[in-house]
DNA sequence: CTGCATCCCAAGCGATACTG
DNA sequence: CAGTATCGCTTGGGATGCAG
């Protein structure tokens, strides 16, 4: 079933919309992260949502997932090739979300 | 309260993640619009979903809303100079998702 | 015509417990 | 260490009815 959405941009927000998938994204965009690395840098993530939306992200080709067979076990998620592709979109939102953070700061100090 | 988001990429996901609200902005783009004209414009789209959907954009200062005091009330919902900002940003999410949805159709016919 | 109010269902998310 | 399973709460959204 190819079910086109009728706006791209839908699809952008649906990949990127979890609760905690951009905070998991700005953190893989800096370096390769471990599961527990990721729990600790994000505080308030459960564990389920964590790995729901790196499951999410990495069946989206946004991250890799490398598997140490190592004991204890070692996993390792990255920013796939592709999932550099979303760093500069992201940094256009940010932008705007910066600015409109800002935006409303002002009236309601006003 | 300041309320602060860590990351504002979740400000720009809050802003149009509703389900709607590209479709009603990318109506709004392309011209000033009635409420009755969206709701047909954009067939699947309930008056509630609608109506708080519009609330919400123009509380945020996206669209604005103009009341013409006429019997029967005409109400006509547009783009304000602010909202014209969001314009770039989504055309960039729109260039991603479209790309995205390529590579997902493809991956699944191969 | 342009809404708001109400009720209801489905999805998203959090907390806790358990496993290889 | 790196998860899965289950439950229950909270939010988003659809359907219907009512109002200025």
């Amino acid at each position: 079933m190819i079910h086109q959405r009728e706006c791209p941009v839908e699809t952008l927000i649906h990949v990127l919309g979890g609760k905690w998938k951009p905070m998991i994204l700005w953190q893989l965009i800096e370096s390769n992260k471990r599961f527990n690395d990721l729990e600790k840098l994000i505080p308030d993530v459960s564990q389920k949502m964590l790995s729901q939306h790196l499951r999410d992200l990495e069946r989206e080709g946004i991250v890799d997932r490398t598997i140490y067979p190592t004991i204890p076990p070692k996993v390792e998620y990255s920013l796939s090739e592709y999932g550099k592709t979303l760093i500069p979109v992201a940094e256009v939102m940010c932008a705007w979300g910066e600015n409109h953070n800002k935006r409303k700061y002002k009236e309601s100090a006003s």
